[in-house]
RNA sequence: GCCAGGAUGGCCGAACGGUAAGGCGCACGCCUGGAAAGCGUGUUCCCUUUGGGAUUCUGGGUUCAAAUCCCAGUCCUGGCGCCA
């Protein structure tokens, strides 16, 4: 959430960052109807103003039994009230409608943020990993085919039993997953991340805090109600991103200046419908309903953030460094920024599996892993984050920061079509064994049932 | 889920229906050779800032006037119940 103060003051610079992202927000509109609400406010402090100057009066002629000076004032009293009542009854319309316009005015992009559209016109920063890659067999089964083959990744069964979108994890697959939750929270425990683990289901509120709500209430699971409902603020949702729960675990509180900078790491399952999102490039599990990911948030004094933010990227890199994943960095433009981002690095891993058109030239495709992004005070306003610096009166916004650090299926994908070799096995990257119970193949699992059977695939 | 008690500033904590004490912390100033102590001022938000308004968990109600009385809700604490 934008000041409003420097929504007026700033009027050109707002508009510009709007047109920049491509966002549809009526800024005139909006002015306009602040203008209006000041007018009443100044009306209805000065009405109020007159009748506490009365009321006090009463209190004195009372004491003093002056009855009919008494009655005279509690007469104009009750006119005051009910011109007060119209004026304000007006003013609270107005502030409400305010309150909830500038929750969908999105934050302003910092001004190093390339200017672009969309996606195709994001900036490439670097690639790493290229230089020296592992010889790849020479058709890489892609990981959707190489899961089912090896009956780790089973996404019918989970059709059967939760719907399209959600996926069984199997034997040596299931292993994979938690050893890479405990590989990454280790490596992020030793960069200085302190662990929460958080509840999964978050209030309206707190979705609000971030920038879920209100605009993206269609991307979320809610609980107990259709997403067309009205919903209010006791009302839950499935977390669709542990940026959710941990930003907002110290909502309208003041942190010490000794607390900064904080870092938290959390590991959760995510949900999201990202409804019609079907083809070949969501075969898979690349975008799925249900994913674990280890998040990195950040709570920072204002002028260390955007520092923070290099270091941040820096410490969800690491990850792909030490399972030696090639990956590229990429720097958002302001149209591909999201709502509440005022600038953002993607990582993008390196899937050789699938070729796309948009992949490097080695072939196969990019998977967006992490997002590494600076929201500056936007998220701290809207949430009610506050430190209060160093030789200062009142408590300031702070700023937050998240990235991921990462989300666990699509480096998965990595892994099984990178590590992949000739005979359809999988090596486990070599800091990743002690987390496999030093297990050093993926080899896969003979298939259950009788459909196996009828598919030739058991004897 | 039931019963009882509670929620006041950054923190602690007072307040017969008459317009929010006091303390702590912090900032600034005075005092001092320097510091401590002491003294003074400030320390929520909003507006058109020598001024004014709002604000005692939230939302309603009674009243000329509500932290205070009434109703509803949220959360916390304790007890009981249920329970992996």
């Amino acid at each position: 959430m934008l000041d409003r103060t420097y929504l007026r003051e700033n009027t050109d610079e707002v508009r510009d960052a709007l047109e920049n992202r491509g966002a549809d927000v009526d800024l005139d509109e909006f002015l306009e109807l602040d203008e209006r609400w000041r007018e009443l406010k100044a009306r209805g402090d000065d009405l109020r103003h007159e009748r506490n100057q009365i009321t006090k009066k009463i209190g004195k002629l009372v004491a003093d039994g002056k009855e009919e000076e008494r009655e005279e004032a509690i007469k104009r009293s009750r006119e005051l009230k009910a011109e007060i009542e119209e004026v304000e009854e007006e003013g609270v319309e107005l502030e409400d409608e305010l309150r909830e316009r500038i929750l969908e005015i999105p934050q302003v992009p910092d001004e190093s943020v390339p200017l672009g559209l969309d996606e195709r016109h994001n900036v490439e920063d670097r690639r790493w990993g290229f230089d020296d890659l592992r010889e790849l067999p020479d058709e890489i089964t892609p990981h959707y085919d190489l899961g089912e083959d090896l009956d780790i990744i089973d996404e019918e069964r989970a059709a059967k039993t939760t719907g399209s979108g959600f996926y069984f994890l199997k034997g040596e697959g299931a292993q994979l997953e938690h050893a890479l939750i405990q590989f990454m929270m280790d490596i992020h425990r030793e960069q200085g991340y302190v662990d929460v683990f958080p509840p999964v289901p978050v209030k309206s509120t707190s979705m609000r805090g971030t920038g879920q709500l209100p605009k993206f209430a269609d991307d979320a699971y809610r609980l107990g109600g259709s997403n067309e409902e009205e919903y209010d603020d006791e009302d839950l949702w499935l977390c669709p991103t542990a940026e959710v729960p941990v930003t907002n675990m110290y909502a309208n509180e003041i942190l010490l200046d000794d607390d900064l900078p904080l870092k938290h790491q959390a590991y959760t399952p995510n949900f999201r419908r990202e409804a019609g999102e079907h083809g070949t490039e969501t075969r898979g599990i690349v975008r799925v309903h249900q994913f674990n990911k280890v998040e990195l948030v950040n709570f920072v004094e204002p002028e260390d953030s955007y520092d923070r933010l290099e270091e941040l990227l820096g410490e969800a890199e690491e990850v792909l460094k030490r399972l030696g994943l090639p990956y590229r960095i990429l720097e958002l433009c302001t149209g591909d920024l999201t709502f509440a981002s005022a600038k953002t690095y993607d990582i993008e891993v390196w899937a050789p599996g699938d070729d796309m058109d948009d992949g490097p030239e080695q072939g196969g495709r990019w998977l967006e892993v992490s997002s590494a992004s600076n929201f500056e005070d936007f998220q701290a306003r809207r949430a009610g984050l506050r430190y209060r610096p160093e030789r200062h009166e009142s408590a300031d916004y702070l700023h937050t920061l998240n990235a991921s650090g990462l989300a666990i299926p699509r480096v998965m994908v990595a892994i099984l079509e990178y590590y992949q070799n000739e005979d359809g096995t999988v090596t486990i990257p070599e800091p990743l064994q002690p987390y496999m119970g030093g297990k050093e193949v993926i080899e896969g699992h003979e298939k259950v049932g009788e459909s196996a059977l009828g598919a030739g695939e058991r004897e």
